[in-house]
DNA sequence: CTCATTGCAAAGATTTTGCATCACC
DNA sequence: GGTGATGCAAAATCTTTGCAATGAG
């Protein structure tokens, strides 16, 4: 593995995701450490957050959206995405690596480990949801027979 | 939901994901949908893919490599992801919808499943994995002292 | 001095979308 | 005939990369 030299950016962002718990994407990474270093470029973010994830520094997370999102903590612990507002929460489940066993007896080749996320809709969404179904069907009590027209 | 018409287009995405369990891209779908459709644009492929998604006619993958996979079988079974070929293969197992109560148990929020990919290395590219590094320790077997140099 | 890192900009890769036309029901 | 679907192309997103200049060891 190529020797790293130290970098104020690079400190920067691995500090930055330290302080935060929601998971955020290089772009709005990026859009705060500019507030520190108003000259980094976009690149930068990119290739130190790969760096910093092939040295299990901080974690990539892939979770259907199509832009990958970065975890500061590299503590076992599984996560959570909500399919309404895109949000991702931490989830602390006891580990499961017994389960890469239970795979390794029904699969041809090395099982090095798994990636497990939970998804449904999260406090804040919910509470909505509920919040609006609620006037909705205030607003449309006397309309109902509308639904299957 | 909208009332679907129907179509020869999306007709031959479906088969063709069906009669496959290699968990192709939006990009070789295309490809290959263009041998009987020549005149068939990516941006219908897409349409259709998201179409019969959202309806659960296939399964969408994000497996962590930047670009979604799709599987024609939809009956409950998991995916193992090889890290060096980026191939996605089944992998059938028991299901474990249990874990969603225990993941319920933790979280504030409505949790509606889970996805789960073991990732690793697969057959056939750790048979070649093993290959190679024979074949490396031959060549270098009067080095081994430069290891660590 | 050497080589990793940066900023910038351009390019890549993947996916979505506006619009006129076509096809299903 | 009405509206969903298509083809085409342009654009939107997200990510990577080439290159000259800068900075760390």
């Amino acid at each position: 593995m190529k020797a790293l030299k130290y970098s104020r950016q690079r400190e920067a962002i691995k500090d930055f995701l330290a302080a935060r718990t929601d998971h955020p994407t290089a772009d709005i990474i990026y859009s705060h450490i500019r507030e520190d270093f108003p000259n980094i470029s976009l690149g930068t973010v990119y290739r130190n957050l790969s760096l910093l994830a092939e040295r299990g520094e901080i974690l990539k997370l892939s979770c259907g959206d199509n832009a990958d999102h970065f975890d500061g903590c590299t503590a076992p612990h599984y996560h959570f995405f909500c399919r309404k507002c895109q949000s991702v929460s931490d989830l602390e489940l006891p580990d499961m690596d017994i389960i890469n066993l239970a795979a390794s007896r029904k699969f041809c080749g090395k099982i090095e480990g798994h990636t497990l996320y939970f998804y449904g809709i999260c406090k804040a969404c919910n509470t909505r949801e509920k919040l609006e179904e609620e006037s909705f069907s205030q607003t449309n009590e006397n309309e109902n027979f509308s639904q299957n027209a």
